[in-house]
RNA sequence: CGGGGCGUAGCGCAGCCCGGUUAGCGCGCUUGGUUUGGGACCAAGAGGUCGCGGGUUCGAAUCCCGCCGCCCCGACCA
């Protein structure tokens, strides 16, 4: 059916790259691991941006902007920070044509630009909490990439919050996974398993962090989001302080949580086919296109005119009447769909003289007619029919391929296929789960916040452990 | 950093082994006409430093040497 792309089942990986590339979202700069992102992929990223943003707000949050330079001096202050990031820094040496006294990273996160700056707007608890966040890019330089799941610039927001003590911190670090949890699951329709990740694989810097994971159409892991608590790490390097209200001088608490532009990667690969593009309602910048359908001049007004007179007092950005004349509908067709686009409402002389319209979905395909009176209304729901459908078929994947498996042989043998694992393993032990990278190239994606107290032995060294955590391979 | 692939028109490719007219095909693009309910058709056009540098030769997209870039697969990571 569709041009060019290959197909889900001969190579899940090539199939990604058909749709991201087909479908305009992104495509290749001249600059290796970078990216274009195109309009439509754009357009998806500002509903995600207004969506958040608008959640953040509503958790008591504000916006503010830190510099895209950091010194040098300044990653080194935390020592698991710097250990952890030195690596992919890019670092600027030269400016105005002259050598800098100090090299100048392009922050990979802004933690310590932050903090830095904290230092000079707390001294009293009465301070307490800020809470911003910042909506910015960042620059990491991984070995290998892919477009949107792992590029050498992208785009991110970063929550960077203060507190006078342990528990409130913990408290909004909690509450954030949880704001992430509900906008995978409600706007990208992405069911996640909301957890805490493993000593190994911790922010570097934090005392513990939080994420979600999702699981993706080949069953391998995506970690989406991450919320984590710093403790007063960042306070001590950077010495910020407070006064308590018992006098006393305390260093403050710090979180920090972010989503990246990964998270469209996760869109693509948790919804779309073989036909390209699958985007959910409720990211879709344009949810509605309108394909009319006509032979003569004479048709063509009058298809036009009756669409137009339909739409009228409809929002201008929620449905497009594509009224292009070098394309013909069964083109016009195939290119939404490929785009994603949600419904399609076709309008030709037939439904005129009818009353009525042509309405297909693009997650099942099923066309149905709708008579024009009360469209508006039949879209709405058609649309949250749409977006329910995502998440119940997303949710049924994962149930399905999550499974209980208690030897490692077993383990072994299957973890290659794809899915999610509930093992018991010895996760306090970093060496444990390097071994099981090495054996399986899988990591343990995060200790569920939901898991059953259970009891049982580490499939690797049968230790004694509490509880599963959920292991697979990842992206 | 290891393994593989590719660099020729906007895109996808052929030509290269075995050097030789004016570098070709499909898609797209422009103009005109016919079409239009699942990727239309005809006709006429526009569009090229053959990745870069050097060498061999009467002659190089093609042979030789060097360099550069990008993509894919692994190890590292959101």
């Amino acid at each position: 059916m569709a041009k060019g792309i290959t197909k889900r089942s001969e190579d899940y990986a090539q199939w990604y790259i058909d749709v991201v590339l087909k479908a305009e979202m992104a495509e290749y700069s001249p600059v290796k691991g970078c990216m274009v992102i195109r309009p439509t992929g754009y357009g998806v990223w500002e509903k995600i941006q207004q969506h958040l943003d608008r959640m953040f707000k509503e958790t008591g949050h504000v916006n503010a902007y830190f510099p895209l330079f950091i010194p040098e001096s300044f990653l080194k202050k935390e020592a698991e920070h710097i250990e952890g990031f030195a690596p992919e820094c890019a670092m600027v040496t030269h400016g105005g044509g002259k050598k800098l006294e100090e090299p100048l990273a392009i922050r990979p996160t802004s933690e310590t630009i932050i903090w830095s700056t904290y230092k000079n707007w707390i001294s009293s608890y009465r301070d307490l909490p800020i809470l911003i966040n910042q909506w910015a890019n960042v620059c990491r330089w991984e070995m290998r990439t892919r477009l949107f799941l792992r590029t050498t610039e992208f785009l991110w927001q970063e929550g960077h919050t203060a507190h006078a003590t342990h528990e409130e911190a913990e408290e909004e670090t909690v509450r954030m996974v949880h704001v992430y949890r509900r906008f995978a699951e409600e706007y990208l329709a992405m069911p996640v398993i909301v957890g805490r990740k493993t000593r190994r694989e911790k922010f570097a810097g934090a005392l513990h962090t939080y994420c979600i994971e999702a699981m993706m159409q080949d069953g391998k892991a995506l970690q989406a989001g991450t919320s984590h608590h710093l403790g007063q790490n960042f306070a001590k390097a950077f010495d910020v302080k407070f006064q308590d209200k018992d006098k006393e001088l305390k260093y403050v608490y710090a979180t920090s949580w972010g989503v990246s532009t990964r998270l469209i990667g996760g869109m693509i690969m948790t919804h779309s086919d073989d036909n390209g593009l699958v985007i959910p309602p409720r990211l879709a910048p344009t949810p509605v296109v309108f394909v009319p359908i006509w032979r003569s001049d004479a048709e063509k007004k009058l298809v036009l005119d009756t669409a137009r007179a339909i739409t009228r007092d409809w929002d201008p950005l929620f449905c497009r009447i594509d009224d292009r004349d070098q394309y013909k509908p069964g083109y016009k067709f195939n290119e939404w769909e490929l785009k994603g686009i949600p419904v399609r409402v076709e309008i030709g002389p037939r439904d005129v003289a009818a009353g009525t319209v042509v309405a297909a979905r693009r997650d099942t395909g099923e066309k149905v007619t709708l008579p024009a009176g009360t469209l508006r209304e039949q879209l709405d729901a058609l649309l949250a029919d749409i977006q329910q459908n995502l998440f119940d078929t997303a949710r049924k994947r994962m149930e399905e391929r999550t499974y209980t498996v208690d030897s490692y042989e077993e383990y072994k043998a299957r973890v290659e296929q794809g899915g999610f694992f509930r093992v018991f393993l010895d996760h306090e032990n970093p060496e444990v789960e390097e071994r099981l990278q090495e054996d399986t190239r899988s990591t343990v994606r995060c200790i569920p916040f939901d898991a059953p107290d259970e009891e049982g032995p580490c499939m690797i060294t049968g230790k004694p452990c509490r509880g599963r955590v959920i292991a697979a391979q990842g992206y």
